[in-house]
Parts: structure tokens; C-alpha cells; sequence
DNA sequence: CAGGGGCGGGG
DNA sequence: GTGTACGCCCCTG
């Protein structure tokens, strides 16, 4: 019997003659790719009867049929298991198929005697890494003979499969792939009637782009084919070839694969990619996943969104924007309006387009090569497919390292909370972080101190969680300082959720100490803690989300009210200690040094660090030579985080702004844009105040013209479609009134002129649209005003000042 | 004031 | 696939 060892790279399962059978794919040590095949993993459940109930011989009987399936109970044991800390006798029910165990626990789950159903809904295949100890992306050990199933790449039928270690996959071959289409007049995405123009492909030494219309070139990399189907079978096997482990793209879930496919079935053509020869998958509606089978597909711009978010320190999420944030490189610049009349009409102008599709690809595989070592570090720490890593949101990976954390615990998970549950626990809020409300002004010498991962470190320290939460042997001991309510956690028993939350904690220290020592710092090492850090501070706002299985909402409060009680301490100890304090928000505090040294505040967050609980801990941030605060109250929503601060190296540091969207008029992109280069780069605010003032004036004046003023907005839809008529479909009525032929995608072009009555009666078509007709007053308040709102606001100035002002100064020059 | 609809990424 | 978005904003009725 032969014995393979190989990195884990994806996994799957299929049904084969009744039985479901683990697919595992990955790479060699020696580079090699293979497949291994496992049948004896049996798909299971568990239920928790009521006490006194037996009812195991009840269940070994049942069976449910849907759609000609049939499944049955092919087991059940006991098994001595704990609930929320509390021990339970539980029955683990195995059912024949991974697709009846749902039904089984729909037939048994309004039993009398049933007190609640488990872990029903785990994924096969994570049951199976789960349950076997296995983490992807790492070294398994597999023994067993070649299966002689039809496979792109050798296979084995496992007898036995085990983890062989925390050895990672070093190089994973990666290809990226991006996709240039025909699209005349910018219309929205069509994949019916659009070909596919050229494909770039991007790897290790390895430059490709196939298009299927000649032209003279001396460049290499671009091969010509003959049709759009050629082009699409030449892809094919430049994949095969290639045989990547590690398909990326930027917004290739939701764009090129989707579009690839699209066109592949118009030719009928087998996109069977996949090492097994099945074909690529799109799935999904709203979330599109593009999936391979035996190939991680990694929508780089998926890991990205959630990564950085929208609105954080990048301005935009483009391709173009984040190359250029995190690679330091920008997209060539091409006119993409100009694609399909090149295409048509000028070939000898195609290869600019061929140079700008190979960068894109380019851009593609580096992004995903610089962010690949923090994914690999959370397929490692949680434990689910690299696949799935850009996918989720921060609280499914938390959920997810819950559930693969349980069984060491041995603790039967929770269940997803009901479409009701949801709705009641939606409705639900409760008091956040302590916030320190600026006196707004200008500062110097201004020390910043955070307490290290408080929110994380408060769970671990003060043992918070469903299943310590106001224990019996404890009962009112240590009361967490909430406002209303009487909640306590167990002073005896650390929680399981507690314990494996600590367990970050800890490891997240002894990497920083580890690269602290060295010097230099090893990406592995930084990716890792980076990891580490993300998924801890995930915790809370996992007690407290909706969706959670093991939400608590008792267990939230009480973070953030053990947060406001340490924060509110070290701002009362700083002022014993002298300092003024500035701003404080949940856990960082602004303090003024008033004439201290920085070596002063370093003592001081010693003093403090004293005398905190368990592995919570103050850190001295940083220093700024001087700061803009403001008091940024928004109505009733409470105060939100709007600072500017001036860093040692001369960079303005912004928090708490909105960008503009797309939809928007270049005269609001426009203001917001010049605004914040006047504020950040002269640091002039009462520039920027002027500035904004003459564009009112200008508006009031109508200098401002037509184009400028202009609004984008794209039909989803058919115009009778639409339940409600908004300004952009009423302007779009009028375009088909004209004869133009709008539809879903067709980009509605409006401006919004004066008259009475709601917006959408007064929009006229740019076309027909004088200077004279525009609304200045609609404008101002609905585009100026809201585009600049936040940065004055967070300047000190009030907005509405800003239209008071400039409709006196109006008046007057009337009067 | 509730709820419908658009947006993002891509071309 | 033993599962799926989401949070923010504007506008209408």
C-alpha cells in the first residue's frame, strides 16, 4: 500500500452508489497534484432528548423520502456530550446521506420527547476536516492504492487519511485571469449578445493574452485564435496546462468566470476545467461563486473588500485605486469607451487593449500573491478551505472556528437562530463603547493610548459567554457594570469561548514577542498575527450579531460595559495624573502632554497596566505633533469618531468621513474633491469654506453647466417593472417618449430643473436642458451640501452656516 | 415613517 | 449544497 503525503488544497464529496465519498485535492512535496478518496465518513447529528426520554430505539427507525430519495438512520449512540458548559446525554444520529440529514431532523424535531436537534446544518466536508483533525492549505498523509477513477491527475482510494503536521504549501502555483469584453456605448453587463474579446492570463514568468482578431505585433505574449469559440477552447487548455493550484481574479466571481460561462454554453462548450473534468460552476444569486473543482478559485477582490471594507483608508475599492494603494502601481491607461470602436474599426489599435488586459491580470495575481499569506494564515487558524476564506464575513469566521474548537471542549454546537428569532434579535440594541467628547479646537503635543484588543481581552479576562452567563455557583458575584440587567460569569469554570478566545490572545503575543526580538519582521509572522487579531476582535461583534448561533446578547452588553468601566478609569487616572484629556472613544484615549515628556506617558500606561484583570493591557500608540478635534454630534445617534491629526512624518491622518458615490453629480464629486484637497493639503479651512461658498454662488448664478450638473443613474429594469417611479425612471419615461430604446442597464442621464412639485416631476433630459433650467436650490442641499457636510463638520463648522451665510450674502448684494 | 430601489466590483 | 449578501443612502407614497 502506497503512502502519499500533499498539501491540502481543496475538498469535495460526491454520491457514489449511496454513499458519500470525500474528494481531497492538493499538491505533492515533490510538486506533483493528486487526488485522494475517502468512503468511510458517515454524516451524522445530534439530538438532546428530554430527560427520562429513551428514545433511541425510536430513531434507529426513521427514514424520510423526498423527491424519489430515501433516507434512512443508519446508527444512533450515545454520547456523553456538554451543552453551553453543562453536561448532556445526547444521541448521535447517523444518517446515510449528507442531503437526509436535514430531512431525519425534520421528522424528529417536534417529537415530545425531542428537547432540541444539532448540528444538522455543518457542511460534509468541514465535518469531515473537522472530525478528522485535518487543516487545508497543510500537510495530509494519506495511505491507499490508485482508484482507477477518471481524473485529469493520479488518485488514490484512501484507507486511511491523517494530518501529518503543520508543514504549509510554500509557492502555490497561482494564475490570474481577466477578461476584456465587447461593449459598446457602456451599457450594463450583456452577456447574450457581448463577445468576449481577449483573455489575459498571468503567472510566474508567464505572460498570455489570446484574442481572436489579428493585427501586426512583435509582442510574444499575445497568440491569435480564430473565433470567440476558439478563444474560449484555447483557455482551456491554457488552464490544463498550466495546471494552477490557485485560479485568482479581481471581481472574477462576480464578472469573468460568470461571463466566460455564459459564452461557453452559447457554443456549447465544455468548460470542464475541473481536475475530476467537471465543468466550471456558478452558483448563487445575489453572492456569485465561481467554483473549480480541484482548483482554489480566489476572488481577490472579495478578500480585499473585506479586508479594508468601504469607506476605510482606501477611497475607492476599483482595481485601479487598491493597485495603486497596495501595490504602488496603477492600471495602464486606456479609453474603455473606445474598445468596441477600436474593435470594429481599427485593429491595428487592439494591442494597447491587449497590454491593458495583461496588466489587469498582472495587478490581479499580485494582489493576490501580497494577501495570500494572511489567507493562508486563516485557513490554518480557522480551519475551512482557502475557497471559502474571501467569501465569508467576519462572523462566519468566527462561527466557524467556534465549531471547529467545540469537540476539543467536547460541546454540542448551538443552533442558527429562526427566521423569527432573527426578527427579535434584529430589533435589539444596546449601549456601545464610552466616548470623551472633545472640546473642539486645535491641539499640540497630543499622546495617543489604546488598550491592546480591549473588547477581545475583556471576554478572555472577565470569562464572558452564553454558557457562563449568570451560573448557578456564582450567582451575583462580580456584576458586570451594566445599566439595567443582572449579569455575571462564572468566577469557577473558564467558558469554553473565553478559553479559545485567550488562545488567540496569547498567541498573538507570542508572535509580536518573537518578532520583536528578531528586528526584522517575517510576513508569515506579521500575516499570522495579523489573523490572529482580526479574528479575536471579531468575537464581540459576534456575541452580539443576529445571525449567530452562539449570540448572546447578555454576554455583548457586558463587554462594552466592562469597556466604559476600564476606559473611564485610566481618563480619571490621567487627570489625577495631570494630563488634560482630550477624546476618548471606547478604547483609546487623546491626551494633551501639557509640558510632560512622551517619557511620561510611558510610565504612566505602566501604572495602569498594574493594576488591570487577566491579559488586558494599555499601549502608548503614538505621538502627534498637533490635531483638529471636533464635537461631532449627529442627531440623536450619538457621537461618532471625526478626528484629523497631523503625524511627525507630516501626514494628515482623517477618520470618520463618507465618500460620494457614483450616482452623484460631477458637481458634488467635484466640491467633495476640492475640499479635501484645500482642508488636507493647504490646511485651510477657511479656504475650503470660501471655495464651497463660490460654488454655491455659481449655482444660485447658473454659471455652473449643463454636464456639470448632470446625474448618472442606471436602469435595473423595464420601466413597467418598476413599483415606484423614481426620478431616474421618470427621466428614462421621457427618453422612450423621444424614441430611444432604454432597458435594464441603460445609464439614465438627468438634471433636476426648477419647478414644483417632487423631484421626479421636475427632471429634464441634459439634451433639453438649458443652464437657466437647472434647480440651484435641489442641487445645493441634495448634492453640495451633503458631499461636504462631514469634512466641515469635522472642521468645526456647521454646513448650515455655510447656506445661511451664502443666501445672506445673496441677499444683501440684492438689497 | 416604512419600504422600494440603487450601489459596489467588472466592461 | 447538511448554507448566502449587506449596509448605506435617497426617494416616494
Amino acid at each position: 500500500m502506497a503512502k502519499i503525503r500533499f498539501y491540502l488544497l481543496d475538498i469535495t464529496y460526491k454520491v457514489k452508489e449511496g454513499k458519500p465519498v470525500i474528494y481531497m485535492f492538493g499538491r505533492t512535496a515533490d510538486g506533483k497534484q493528486v487526488c485522494v478518496i475517502d468512503d468511510s465518513f458517515r454524516p451524522y447529528f445530534y439530538i438532546i432528548p428530554r430527560k427520562g426520554e429513551d428514545i433511541r430505539e425510536k430513531v434507529e427507525k426513521v427514514y424520510a423520502e423526498k423527491k424519489d430519495e430515501r433516507y434512512e438512520v443508519t446508527g444512533v449512540e450515545l454520547a456523553k456530550k456538554k451543552f453551553l458548559e453543562n453536561e448532556v446525554n445526547a444521541l448521535k444520529v447517523f444518517v446515510s446521506l449528507p442531503k437526509g440529514v436535514p430531512q431525519i431532523r425534520d421528522v424528529v424535531k417536534d417529537w415530545d420527547a425531542v428537547k432540541s436537534c444539532h448540528e444538522y446544518d455543518i457542511l460534509y466536508v468541514r465535518r469531515y476536516m473537522i472530525d478528522k483533525g485535518i487543516t487545508p492549505m497543510t500537510l495530509v498523509e494519506a495511505e491507499g492504492e490508485e482508484s482507477g477513477e477518471r481524473m485529469k491527475i493520479p488518485s488514490i482510494k484512501a484507507e486511511k487519511v491523517e494530518q501529518a503536521g503543520e508543514d504549509t504549501l510554500k509557492e502555490p502555483r497561482v494564475l490570474a485571469v481577466d477578461i476584456e469584453t465587447y461593449n459598446p456605448g457602456g451599457r450594463a453587463v450583456d452577456t447574450e449578445s457581448n463577445p468576449i474579446l481577449m483573455i489575459g492570463l498571468h503567472g510566474k514568468n508567464y505572460n498570455k493574452v489570446i484574442t481572436w482578431k489579428t493585427f501586426k505585433t512583435a509582442e510574444k505574449y499575445i497568440e491569435f485564435v480564430k473565433s470567440e469559440l476558439d478563444l474560449i477552447s484555447r483557455f482551456k487548455e491554457l488552464v490544463n496546462e498550466y495546471k494552477p493550484d490557485i485560479i485568482t481574479g479581481y471581481f472574477s466571481d462576480g464578472f469573468d468566470f460568470p461571463y466566460i460561462n455564459a459564452r461557453a454554453k452559447k457554443y456549447k462548450i465544455q468548460l470542464d476545467i475541473g481536475l475530476d473534468y467537471s465543468e466550471l460552476r456558478i452558483k448563487g444569486r445575489n453572492q456569485v461563486q465561481a467554483s473549480i473543482t480541484g482548483i482554489v478559485h480566489v476572488d481577490i477582490f472579495k478578500f480585499i473588500l473585506r479586508s479594508f471594507g468601504r469607506g476605510g483608508e482606501i477611497e475607492s475599492l476599483d482595481l485601479d485605486t487598491v493597485s495603486e494603494a497596495l501595490l504602488g502601481e496603477k492600471k495602464v491607461d486606456v479609453d474603455m469607451e473606445e474598445l468596441a470602436d477600436v474593435w470594429d474599426h481599427h485593429p491595428e489599435k487592439i494591442e494597447e487593449f491587449c497590454r491593458y488586459n495583461l496588466h489587469d491580470a498582472k495587478l490581479a495575481y499580485m494582489l493576490c500573491m501580497k494577501m495570500l499569506p494572511n489567507m493562508i494564515e486563516l485557513v490554518k487558524i480557522v480551519g475551512i478551505p482557502l475557497f471559502d476564506i474571501p467569501r465569508l464575513g467576519y462572523s462566519q469566521l468566527v462561527e466557524w472556528f467556534i465549531i471547529r474548537q467545540a469537540p476539543n471542549f467536547n460541546e454540542i454546537c448551538m443552533e442558527r437562530p429562526h427566521y423569527d428569532e432573527v426578527r427579535e434579535r434584529r430589533q435589539k440594541t444596546f449601549l456601545g463603547g464610552f466616548v470623551y467628547e472633545p472640546k473642539p479646537g486645535l491641539y499640540n503635543d497630543i499622546a495617543v493610548f489604546d488598550f491592546r484588543s480591549l473588547y477581545p481581552t475583556i471576554i478572555a479576562s472577565h470569562n464572558i459567554s452564553p454558557g457562563t452567563l449568570n451560573c448557578e455557583c456564582c450567582v451575583e458575584k462580580e456584576l458586570a457594570p451594566t445599566e439595567e440587567g443582572k449579569y455575571w460569569f462564572c468566577k469557577k469554570k473558564k467558558g469554553f469561548i473565553p478559553t479559545i478566545i485567550e488562545d488567540l490572545i496569547t498567541r498573538r503575543m507570542r508572535i509580536k514577542e518573537m518578532m520583536g526580538k528578531d528586528g526584522k519582521k517575517d510576513p508569515m509572522l506579521v500575516a499570522r498575527e495579523q489573523s490572529l487579531k482580526l479574528l479575536a476582535n471579531s468575537f464581540y461583534g459576534y456575541l452580539g450579531f443576529f445571525n449567530a448561533r452562539w449570540y448572546s446578547l447578555e454576554s455583548a452588553k457586558s463587554v462594552t460595559a466592562w469597556g466604559r468601566f476600564h476606559i473611564q478609569r485610566v481618563i480619571e487616572k490621567a487627570k489625577d495624573e495631570g494630563f488634560s484629556v482630550i477624546y476618548g472613544d471606547t478604547d483609546s484615549v487623546f491626551l494633551a502632554l501639557d509640558g510632560k515628556k512622551t517619557d511620561d506617558a510611558v510610565k504612566f500606561v505602566e501604572k495602569i497596566n498594574r493594576k488591570l484583570p487577566g491579559v488586558m493591557e494599555l499601549e502608548f500608540d503614538g505621538y502627534y505633533p498637533s490635531g483638529l478635534f471636533v464635537s461631532a454630534k449627529m442627531g440623536d445617534a450619538g457621537a461618532k469618531k471625526k478626528y484629523a491629526l497631523l503625524g511627525e512624518g507630516g501626514e494628515i491622518e482623517i477618520k470618520g468621513f463618507e465618500t460620494v458615490r457614483r450616482n452623484w453629480s460631477f458637481v458634488a464629486k467635484d466640491v467633495q474633491k476640492d475640499v479635501l484637497k484645500i482642508v488636507l493639503k493647504d490646511n485651510d479651512p477657511k479656504k475650503a469654506l470660501k471655495y464651497v461658498k463660490k460654488m454655491i454662488n455659481d449655482l444660485r448664478d447658473h454659471k455652473v453647466p449643463v454636464e456639470k450638473v448632470v446625474i448618472h443613474t442606471q436602469l435595473q429594469k423595464e420601466i413597467g417593472d418598476y413599483a415606484s417611479v423614481g426620478p431616474h425612471v421618470a427621466a428614462a419615461k421621457l427618453m422612450k417618449n423621444k424614441g430611444i430604446d432604454v432597458g435594464p442597464g441603460t445609464i439614465i442621464k438627468f438634471i433636476v430643473a426648477k419647478g414644483k412639485g417632487r423631484i421626479k416631476d421636475k427632471v429634464k433630459l441634459p439634451e433639453d436642458a438649458k443652464k437657466e433650467d437647472y434647480d440651484p436650490e435641489y442641487y445645493i442641499n441634495n448634492q453640495i451640501i451633503p458631499s461636504v457636510d462631514r469634512i466641515f463638520n469635522a472642521l468645526g463648522i456647521d454646513s448650515k452656516e455655510l447656506t445661511e451665510k451664502a443666501s445672506q450674502s445673496k441677499l444683501g448684494s440684492f438689497l
